[in-house]
RNA sequence: GUGCCCGUAGCUCAAUUGGACAGAGCAUCAGCCUUCUAAGCUGAGGGUUGCGCGUUCGAUUCGCGCCGGGCACACCA
């Protein structure tokens, strides 16, 4: 329909003489200003010299317009031209949704290609947090749209293992460990005091006795307090995206940097273009010449290099193994790093707009009126598996993509508790589950449920209600948001959209009474519902929330 | 102090990537169940979009300057 109308209006164009721009239907935001409008006329003035509405008149009486498609076309307000679909081109077009039914709201924007998606990168240091979990949800949520959408993804973890806060973890499970056997040792100063440390010091006590030493080796002949307790985290950490339903294909290790050499040729690269240098024995990364206030330091006088080289190497070693787009999530708190990382990648001579970072705010958690504090200095670490516990995963997924990335969000964790009205998620739900008890019903009557047979054996002319047609109008625009949601990264237009798909279709029920009604039109009217049935379903599906056939 | 993000109804947030009279939910108030799920529907009140300039036919959206909040500013990751 949109690409009809985009065709008659260029024609119009061209019978005009008009310069050939481009030319974009929009939404009007209020429904009496039709289902699509025009900005051409106002685009034209200025190029014109002339008053919009004249052009607009202009343009609307050069239309030659399929009265079946559209109904009518109305010049309006500064000179917008607004259009009404005609209530047999939207049935016809919402048939589709049953032919597609699984697929309706697929795409090949991304036309296969190979994408790196990155995301949760914990370190194995502990248990994800509650925070760790707008993380989790966004990069789940995305890398469905973008497989929605034609990408080939995969989804990729990249964790470290090495260095100074495994260390740090080791000595805080055996300070624990040691006062578990009785004894009393110093406890690390940064150390990791979350619950987690004692119970990972009480498995070791049982399992290996409480008399080994710090230094203790296990069966590979790898420092015991570390290599148990990068186990146990990493274990802890699986089992909680799991639970999340969320796969991860790769599971890369920074220490593979080093072991490449990948690490030292980004060096070497580097000095060829002059852009580090040694001072005070440590190597500089010269990033006020890429635009960045200050220059950074690559490698400590200690000979270890800091994150932002690793980080650099990992970038380059994910083109080089034939991605073509890389995305990355990183909370806010890391948006220093993403600057340096960038600026290093353009000045190896990679294309930055190959790479897309998503930068999510922070999270605050709120149970009624209180706010839940949140601190790695104390044992009270809110996890990321109660807060599951807490609220289910259909919330967690819910309350944490509902809300634009870019914003702080606040998750009101009594809300999302709540088996009540006020709790946007079940608003959605029971607008599924209502359906499906109509279908049961329906099938006891012997009606078609089937997509299929609906598609074949309904009679649509019977679709005329305000209600119907308003649904439908609803769910024709699943496609462009999954496009728009993907395009854009903003995977919060989802949750937008699939409330106005409730709201429509609650409306349509309390109005119109689907079984009973003489026999053709309740057919015809549960075509409406297995439609919407298939885009709640599959919209849900993208965002890893259940569709529950009961309430 | 410097960089990034945010500021919209009492609260939590939208606003189609610059469009028409800024919209929802919650909360408040008033209605609707003998019928397929009332976890629903209908209606009412509630706003100088933090403030001020500017660009534009047109600004919540873009630019600049203030005010307020968050995050980051290590040879920690």
């Amino acid at each position: 329909m949109q690409e009809y109308l985009i065709q008659q209006l260029k024609g119009a164009l061209q019978k005009l003489n008009y310069p050939s721009i481009e030319v974009q239907l929009e939404k009007p935001r209020i429904p009496e200003h039709g289902d699509v409008c025009c900005t051409i006329a106002l685009s034209l003035a200025k190029i014109l010299n002339k008053p919009p509405r004249e052009i607009a008149n202009e343009i609307k009486n050069n239309l030659i317009l399929d009265t079946s498609i559209i109904k009518s076309v109305e010049i309006a307000g500064a000179g917008f031209i607004n259009f009404n679909f005609a209530n047999s081109a939207i049935i016809n077009k919402a048939k589709y949704i049953l032919e597609l039914n699984d697929l309706y709201g697929k795409s090949n924007i991304g036309k296969n290609k190979k994408t790196n998606l990155e995301w949760v990168s914990a370190n194995p240091t502990g248990p994800l947090h509650s925070g760790h979990g707008r993380q989790v949800c966004l990069g789940g949520v995305i890398a469905n749209l973008l497989e929605w959408n034609g990408f080939d993804v995969t989804r990729e973890y990249y964790f470290n293992n090495a260095g100074n806060q495994m260390k740090l973890l080791a000595d805080s499970i055996f300070a624990r460990y040691v006062k578990l056997c009785g004894g009393n040792i110093h406890f690390p100063e940064n150390g990791y005091q979350g619950n987690y440390i004692n119970t990972i010091a009480e498995e070791i006590k049982i399992k290996f006795g409480s008399t080994i030493s710090r230094d203790h080796k296990d069966e590979n002949g790898k420092p015991l307090f570390q290599s148990f307790g990068e186990k146990w985290c990493f274990q802890s950490i699986q089992e909680t995206l799991h639970k999340l339903n969320i796969k991860h294909d790769v599971f890369y290790n920074e220490d593979s940097l080093y072991s490449s050499g990948k690490i030292d040729e980004v060096i070497s690269l580097l000095r060829k273009k002059d852009l580090v240098y040694e001072e005070e024995g440590a190597l500089w990364f010269r990033t006020s010449k890429l635009g960045i206030d200050k220059d950074r330091v690559i490698v400590k006088s200690t000979g270890e290099p800091t994150y932002r080289l690793p980080d650099i190497a990992y970038h380059q070693e994910k083109f080089e193994r034939g991605f073509e787009f890389l995305v990355d999530i990183f909370g806010a708190d890391h948006i220093a790093t993403i600057i340096d990382v960038i600026a290093g990648l353009e000045a190896l001579g990679y294309d930055k707009s190959k790479v897309k970072v998503i930068i999510h705010q922070m999270v605050s958690f709120v149970e009624g009126e209180e706010v839940v504090k949140m601190s790695k200095r104390n044992a009270k670490v809110y996890t990321l598996d109660e807060l599951i516990n807490d609220v289910g995963v259909d919330a967690v997924f819910y309350f944490f993509i509902m809300r634009s990335a870019n914003t702080h969000l606040e998750f009101d964790i009594s809300l999302a508790k709540k088996q009540s009205e006020e709790n946007p998620l079940y608003y959605v739900q029971y607008a599924h589950a209502r359906i499906a008890s109509i279908l049961r019903f329906a099938e006891e009557e012997k009606y078609f449920t089937s997509p299929i047979d609906i598609l074949q054996k309904s009679n649509f002319e019977l679709v005329q209600k305000k209600e119907e047609i308003e649904l439908m109008k609803v769910l024709l625009e699943f496609p462009s948001i999954i496009i728009q949601s993907s395009e854009m990264f903003e995977p919060h237009r989802l949750p937008t959209y699939l409330k106005s798909v409730a709201e429509s279709f609650h409306r349509f029920y309390h109005n119109n009474r689907v079984m009973g009604e003489e026999k053709n039109t309740t057919q015809a009217r549960l075509a409406i519902c297995v439609m919407t049935k298939i885009v709640i379903k599959n919209c849900c599906k993208i965002l890893n929330v259940s569709v529950p056939e009961k309430m």
